[in-house]
DNA sequence: TGATTATATGAGCAGATGTTCATATATTGT
DNA sequence: ACAATATATGAACATCTGCTCATATAATCA
């Protein structure tokens, strides 16, 4: 582009990393920039965020809040294969939201993180506050 | 399936819409549906999670909570594309997250709602937790 | 009016996601 | 040991997501 040829050298500093974008208010860009919270840090509140994202891991996080249960007893009350309800056990529980417990054949799933619940209200608060 | 000749009658009227599935504790599973919100409900929560289960929309909206920017700063100020930036801050008006207001050829965007700030130090909370 | 700038948006594409189906594992009862 | 049961998991597949690129819109300035 021509325009790289215009414009002066001292601005292409202000990007870290970058020398193509335009930046208005250069000022407010460095403060916040300071302020921000490392982008692993934002990555890995985003991956949290990601476990709730789906209506049927919130369903499972709903139900395990208020009783143990096992697989079966999962599927059956969200009306879905026992195949589809493990998966997503599966991510709950990397994510360490859930706590499980062997009796014999029957696996027991239950709640283990406090901020679930609180996190839930809220979203809940927002949604009713929206419509 | 040749089990399902052998099941008992009474035993299907047990799932309200589903009669293929086991149900191990069903006094549980019935006192949890009850006390379980209307699927809508969770869905729309879960969609509200979702709007921050991505890295990009995350670091908007920590940086729209310390100022407000126009579009070329946030763009400048996370190294990534405009349009990009753009795209994304259509789902995050969409969600009711953010408000823009415009000032000749600038819109500027800020965080509009309290709930997410809460919601935000509850997720890194967690993750500081689990780690 | 025409050129420039800031933002918005549609199409297209690569990669991620959630389900199903088949199969594996683990535990219990005969 | 063998059949049955509860759960876990891999492969396949359709759908969704987030980016880029091109283009449209909107506002300013010469």
């Amino acid at each position: 582009m021509v325009s790289d040829l215009i414009r002066p050298d001292h601005l292409a500093a202000e990007a870290d990393d970058c020398c193509e974008t335009t930046v208005i208010h250069e000022e407010a860009v460095l403060a916040v920039r300071e302020q921000m919270p490392a982008p692993e840090v934002t990555r890995a509140v985003a991956d949290f965020f990601r476990v709730m994202s789906d209506p049927t891991r919130m369903r499972i996080l709903c139900a395990l809040g208020r009783a143990e249960l096992c697989v079966c007893d999962l599927a059956a009350l969200l009306g879905m294969s026992e195949s589809a309800v493990s998966h997503q056990l599966r991510i709950l529980r990397a994510a360490r939201v859930v706590r499980n417990r062997r009796e014999g054949r029957i696996v027991y799933y239950a709640l283990d993180d406090q901020h679930v619940r609180t996190v839930y209200e809220m979203g809940e608060e927002h949604v009713l506050e929206v419509l």
